[in-house]
DNA sequence: TCGGTTCAGAGTATT
DNA sequence: TCTGAACCGA
């Protein structure tokens, strides 16, 4: 839609390439905006702000390095290396972590710095969070000695270089006479202020969001900035879309009908003039295997039919889920493509050649220099290390500088480190970037170490590939592939001035690269409903419909945990075009115990009329009071407690001796069950017989409770 | 410096 | 149950 509109204001002059800027929250996203703007215009797209929020912001901090007190070298932090920095600081300063955890620490910090806050602005409230200021203080001055910046630093760096120079901000806002935002529900405060900054009086700001796919939360991610741009920009023209060209209106009518149940919504209804289509289709199975195997039945009589397996996804709520299912699968031969985990740029072997790289480009990066200092092992060990380290606090320099003073062995060798580096250097002085990059991967001794070990061969191969990576990386960027790496070239802006290298190096920290399985071959798509947000495929299965799960408990503790849970669910269902499935599982096997759940709430709030159960419906739940997520629980005292609690489970020899064949009792372990009082639940165990027969039966949100079979009035629910 | 053992923790995630 | 990090002995 930005693409549309940004393709309209050019071509009707209203706007000049240059004038447009257009942010995006993945790289993905800018990149496909920008590769179908190339399509549809005949001009260069590289005049155009078009990118990442972070992209954006590290091209201008790049250009005005000067004024924002940055080195021109200036590296970038991703989270690990954020995090690496974060243990190196509190170390130096003899912090008990047990007492301050790092990553608790690297939370706060990036919390502070998306709601725009510098350690001096931020309220102190207790003793505690007194250490948390004073440690960001002293992250933030560290990060300055060395010359690195944190994701969350890029935004806040050139913000504050905004609001500090007028005659920059004034620049900028006559420049971009149109601002366009996409997901604009996913921005934090710090982003919708810098937007701000940006937007001068003359400028027309255009945002596209939906508060009903606000999902990230948990990550800064504020939806008030929808009703507060509204407001504050004095939005003349508020457009709802509410006609939906991808799904069917059965698909659509659960959608709108699930997500009424949540207040505070803007407010929108979707419609179609596809026609109902298939009715939403629910499963119940008896365990998380059987789930799984009854998907690919289901899948395997759709590719008969003759759907493309690419069009099909298996959604779940947690990554953990997926075992199962991969498992189930493989055994049955179909192609699958799990999207998320280890990516490109976050291996461990190519982080090591690129520190390298990022420390012939700023020695001063301390982060980069203990990454490699000792690998490979040049017999440099924690000691030496550490009185380097403290040598170099003692002086206040980096520590490359501090490795000239040490004395003995340890300084001989750390300066024949630090010679490399030099060495690496000079020699790379004259070549290109991708002849650079593998000189470095040879001669760091990267490539030896790996040869040398048993699984070393797939980590060569990566290092391999990153001299690809360099290589097109530079084809991307219209470089020539003759131009040495340490160049100077003109990038992007008249006023920006680089080298190949440090482009490369900044690339490789604001995109880690693909983590999406390879296109090519027709595979099922297995996914988090979070990774499918943006996506549609012909055929949806939605699975681990249950309470606990999805929901999931941990958003009971949160304030609206409820809500973005329900919204979570809305993306899931809205991803389907045609066909829609939902399953749950009564038993599933989590965190190595077998638990007992009990259908989502979410499978309640559809409308009767589009579903169409294919094992037999039991009967409702009934109206509870104490729902955790309500904040109302009866568990008492814990305060942390689940829906589905984490009460005694039985292990599976108890299950097999509880299961009460033997007895003559009308009740089995895993049969559902109404009570008067506690409503809907299922029979975990069952002990002693007779008159002593008791039951432990797992209430869901009411707890779980033990039964007298003499005195408790149970209902099967079949 | 390595390899094994032990232990805790286990939700969603982009840059 | 499974994973990753921390830890210890050679």
């Amino acid at each position: 839609m930005l693409t549309t509109r940004i393709a309209w204001l050019i071509q009707t002059g209203q706007v000049s390439p240059a004038g447009v800027l257009a942010v995006t929250f993945t790289n993905k996203a800018a990149r496909e905006m920008t590769a179908r703007l190339s399509a549809m215009l005949p001009i260069n797209p590289r005049g155009m702000w078009i990118g990442t929020f972070h992209g954006l912001c590290n091209r201008l901090l790049r250009a005005h390095h000067r004024d924002a007190a940055l080195p021109q070298t200036f590296q970038i932090l991703d989270s690990a290396d954020q995090l690496a920095a974060i243990k190196r600081l509190l170390k130096g300063l003899n912090v008990d972590d047990e007492k301050y955890p790092p990553r608790n620490l690297q939370h706060f910090i990036n919390g502070c710095k998306e709601d725009g806050l510098r350690a001096k602005d931020v309220e102190v409230v207790d003793d505690y969070n007194r250490r948390f200021v004073e440690f960001y203080a002293a992250y933030d001055d560290q990060c300055q000695r060395e010359g690195v910046v944190d994701f969350a630093e890029l935004l806040l760096r050139s913000y504050e270089l905004l609001e500090r120079s007028a005659a920059l901000r004034q620049h900028y806002q006559a420049r971009f006479a149109h601002i366009l935002i996409d997901e604009f529900q996913d921005t934090n405060v710090l982003q919708y202020k810098w937007i701000k900054q940006l937007a001068g009086p003359g400028s027309a700001v255009f945002a596209v969001g939906d508060d009903d796919q606000s999902i990230y939360a948990f990550r800064g991610a504020n939806v008030g900035n929808m009703s507060a741009f509204e407001r504050e920009f004095r939005v003349p023209n508020l457009i709802k879309l509410e006609q939906n060209y991808r799904s069917h209106a059965n698909i659509l009518e659960c959608a709108n009908h699930l997500i009424r149940n949540n207040g505070n919504r803007l407010g929108k209804e979707l419609w179609t003039d596809a026609g109902a289509g298939e009715p939403v289709r629910v499963h119940e199975a008896l365990s998380d295997g059987q789930e799984a195997h009854w998907l690919i039945e289901e899948a395997k009589s759709l590719i008969n039919e003759g759907w493309m397996r690419a069009d099909m996804a298996i959604l779940y709520r947690s990554n953990a889920q997926s075992r199962v299912l991969e498992h189930a699968l493989f055994s049955a031969g179909i192609p699958y493509r799990v999207y998320g985990g280890l990516r490109f740029f976050e291996r461990a072997e190519v982080k090591h050649a690129l520190a390298y790289l990022r420390l012939m480009e700023n020695p001063a990066d301390d982060t980069a220099f203990l990454r490699v200092v000792n690998f490979p092992a040049r017999g440099i060990g924690a000691r030496s290390i550490e009185q380097l380290q403290d040598a170099a606090r003692m002086a206040g320099v980096p520590l490359h500088e501090a490795v000239r003073g040490l004395a003995g062995g340890a300084g001989a060798k750390l300066g024949a480190f630090a010679a490399l580096i030099a060495r690496l250097r000079g020699e790379t002085l004259g070549m290109t970037l991708p002849e650079a990059v593998e000189h470095v991967v040879e001669r760091s001794g990267l490539i030896t170490h790996y040869q040398t070990e048993k699984e070393g061969q797939d980590r060569i191969e990566n290092l391999r590939e990153l001299v690809n990576a360099a290589a097109a990386f530079l084809s991307d960027q219209g470089v020539g592939q003759d131009v040495p790496a340490s160049a100077g070239v003109v990038a992007e802006e008249p006023i920006l001035m680089t080298t190949p290298l440090a482009a490369f190096l900044s690339h490789a920290s604001l995109e880690a690269g693909d983590n999406q399985a390879l296109e090519g071959t027709d595979a099922m798509q297995l996914m988090t409903v979070h990774a499918a947000k943006g996506l549609e495929f012909d055929a949806v299965f939605i699975t681990g419909l249950e309470e606990g799960l999805f929901p999931h408990e941990n958003s009971a503790q949160e304030p609206l945990g409820l809500e973005e849970e329900r919204r979570l669910m809305y993306v899931a269902i809205t991803r389907a075009r045609k066909r829609l499935y939902l399953s749950f599982s009564q038993t599933r096997m989590l965190h190595g115990q077998t638990r007992y759940n009990i259908r989502s709430r979410f499978l309640e709030e559809l409308p009767e009329a589009t579903l169409k159960w294919l094992t037999p419906r039991m009967g409702a739940q009934r109206p509870v009071w104490g729902d955790p997520w309500s904040g109302n629980t009866l568990q008492g005292d814990r305060g942390r407690r689940a829906a589905v609690p984490d009460a005694p489970m039985l292990s599976r020899a108890d299950v097999q001796r509880a299961q009460g064949f033997d007895r003559g009792l009308p009740w089995r372990v895993g049969q559902s069950v109404a009570h008067a009082r506690f409503g809907e639940g299922v029979i975990l165990g069952i002990e002693g017989s007779g008159t002593d027969a008791r039951v432990q039966v797992n209430f869901g949100r009411q707890g779980v409770k033990w039964l007298a079979l003499s005195v408790a009035k149970l209902d099967p629910v079949n």
